[in-house]
DNA sequence: GCCGAAAGTTACCAGCCAGTAACATCATTA
DNA sequence: TAATGATGTTACTGGCTGGTAACTTTCGGC
């Protein structure tokens, strides 16, 4: 099953190429704009990046502001895995809520393309910019829920909830302009240690949530 | 004292005026740097908002990098001088910690224009980019010596301090992307808020910090 | 009232960049 | 092997934008 090889047609091999390349171009693309921004990288950048030219580029991508968009529409999707992970737990309010920022975090930290470009929302224009807005609103007010769950169910101290996740989510976003894959913690750790803080804040009973694991 | 006349010969007229314009501009260009980016804002466009010609911009800048490393530096003295307050508490590490944060916070709602370009450091190039960068690790550095103190006189839970900081400012620079003057709380009442929130999630005891204060 | 500097304007240029046109190449399949 | 569609390339353009030149206006000091 490894690398298809070309010319096997037992494989939709050109289809397959395809979608490897298309990855590649929003890894590549993602990263750029999360380093220097929107409108600070140009097509040729990216296009260099990935070792081919600019109209090369139009075969993948309808144009520039497409492709702003499709990445937002790909950080949202991890996003929402998050929350819903949170969501599905068993456990009580703060769990749920631990639980959904951790795995937020760390998917901010698995993939530069797909989730590092949480910002750069104002570039975008018209239905594509309301959409995306419309998605990141409907994502913080499942957080906010969590946290009114948790008070509710006694695990959260009381707390305005819209102040107490634009901390939290805060802090996460924070996370994709520091961190660089190869560094001294894996993604998976910062995002359990991270979530742990962050979320002992809000404990009713910190003592659960032991820092430094 | 009031508003100083004009022909008015008392007053260094001339001189007055050209630094109330200078920090319209400031407020003005962070403001817009903020929302839209270095590279999305056009000198046009923040001439426009001032209503003003761009050569006009040329009076009080030389340029536009130069704008944005100023911009930087301004945001850099707010933060200093916040960090230099918690420091010069008499408290214990993790109050000296919330007295730094809080600080940093309500200067970042304070003005628009000053501290709101935490962002677009890599639009910066050469020895200003280096200055900027040395600087901003520096108030890191100063912001993780509260941590490590906290951790030695036992009002911190210990933790690795590098992440303790990267969270707590990350929840707070985070602050510029959605705080609007005229909103329901106050910038103080915000950073007050957040403060005791991110600073409880790291005390040994947190029951020092109520939150909904 | 007049001079001179400060402040601001219109007109312009050069380079960059998103996007297109036309052409070349490669691989699959009939 | 010839046809065909996918994939890429070089060459180009039109508009935007940072920055400048040259000129006008405003205003405080004498």
């Amino acid at each position: 099953m490894a690398i298809p090889k070309k010319g096997n047609t037992a494989f939709p091999d050109r289809a397959a190429q395809r979608e490897l390349k298309l990855e590649a171009l929003h890894e590549c693309a993602a990263s750029a704009f999360n380093e220097r921004g929107f409108h600070g990288t140009s097509l040729d950048d990216i296009a260099a990046a990935l070792g081919i030219s600019k109209p090369a580029l139009y075969r993948y991508v309808p144009n520039k502001q497409a492709l702003l968009y499709r990445l937002h529409g790909i950080s949202l999707d991890a996003a929402e895995a998050a929350v819903t992970e949170g969501e599905a737990s068993p456990a009580d309010g703060i769990e749920r809520l631990r639980i959904a920022l951790c795995q937020y975090i760390r998917s901010l930290t698995a993939s530069s393309s797909a989730c590092l470009v949480l910002m750069e929302e104002g570039a975008m224009t018209g239905a594509a910019a309301a959409d995306i807005l419309a998605r990141r609103r409907a994502f913080e007010a499942r957080f906010r829920k969590l946290v009114s769950d948790g008070i509710a169910d006694g695990s959260i101290t009381p707390c305005d909830p819209k102040l107490a996740v634009f901390s939290v989510l805060g802090a996460g976003n924070w996370v994709s302009r520091w961190y660089r894959p190869g560094g001294a913690r894996s993604g998976g750790d910062i995002a359990r240690a991270m979530s742990q803080q962050l979320v002992r804040g809000l404990a009713v009973d910190p003592s659960r949530y032991r820092l430094e694991g």
